[in-house]
DNA sequence: ATCTATCTATTAGCATGCTACTTAATAGGG
DNA sequence: CCCTATTAAGTAGCATGCTAATAGATAGAT
């Protein structure tokens, strides 16, 4: 009768959850490098993206918005392990680039990603893996 | 080779993304309110644990740890959606109450959220969410 | 060529999650 | 009974998401 009496009630509170929940065990792993989740996602989108990607660019590939992605570049330029440059053509536009330093860091963390993703899917087959990737899809697509 | 390449490598990335759009479809459509989810997230689980939760239990029930609820709790305070009393037993503790106020806004909030669950899940079938939903189960399993 | 639209990055400020700390009260061992 | 450890709520401060508003640059229409 009340909320969350179905699976299909409960599924938005549960998403979250896990949502909080992994990032959790991300920034706990990271938290000795200085780095988080949100900061780790931004340098490998950008290795993703390849180098001197635009912020504006970066930003969409990230699925944040602008000023979510400045204050994440703020911070990561602080630490040396990107720079933004202007851009040639376009006195509004900064490219943004991986240091030596960023792409050190990023093997690091790919390590510890990695570890970390394979202890959490364990016992998660693929298909199952993408039954979630589809649903989480078609719900997006539900919006129109 | 780089992060992202396989489905496996996306999910937490994609998870996180979901949970961010789903918490933005919710807060539009209760903003006229001036609520959000993790508010109404409150509220229902304060109706669904029983009148009279403490507040830690009710922390436990949604799911944050203590300092989140309570700044959540202050707000719903102001709004007379609840109050908190002391408890009779143990002077430390406090007991949260949906006011007359509270149950009438829940009503409101409940069609608002069912139409959006039904519209963002629509041609999703049981078993898939149930697949998700066990998915999930053992992700957070998998920590130990 | 200029006037207006739009676009890029940024700042400001809010909401919501967290941990570390504080305060007051309870509980348990001696 | 008392001393210590734990527990409940709250405060402080950080991280990360958002929107609204700004400044400066570009683009497009006339």
């Amino acid at each position: 009768m009340h909320s969350f009496s179905s699976p299909r009630n409960e599924f938005g509170f549960r998403l979250g959850r896990l949502s909080r929940w992994w990032r959790g065990q991300i920034d706990e792993r990271l938290k000795p490098l200085g780095l988080t989740q949100a900061r780790w996602i931004v340098l490998v989108n950008l290795r993703r993206g390849g180098e001197g990607m635009l912020q504006k660019d970066l930003a969409r590939f990230v699925g944040v918005e602008g000023p979510t992605l400045v204050r994440v570049l703020d911070y990561l330029e602080r630490k040396k392990l990107i720079e933004r440059r202007a851009d040639a053509s376009d006195r509004r536009a900064k490219s943004v680039h991986l240091t030596d330093q960023g792409h050190e860091s990023l093997r690091q963390i790919d390590s510890i990603a990695n570890e970390l993703r394979a202890r959490l899917l364990d016992g998660i087959d693929d298909r199952e893996l993408q039954t979630c990737l589809s649903v989480f899809e078609r719900i997006r697509g539900n919006a129109e």
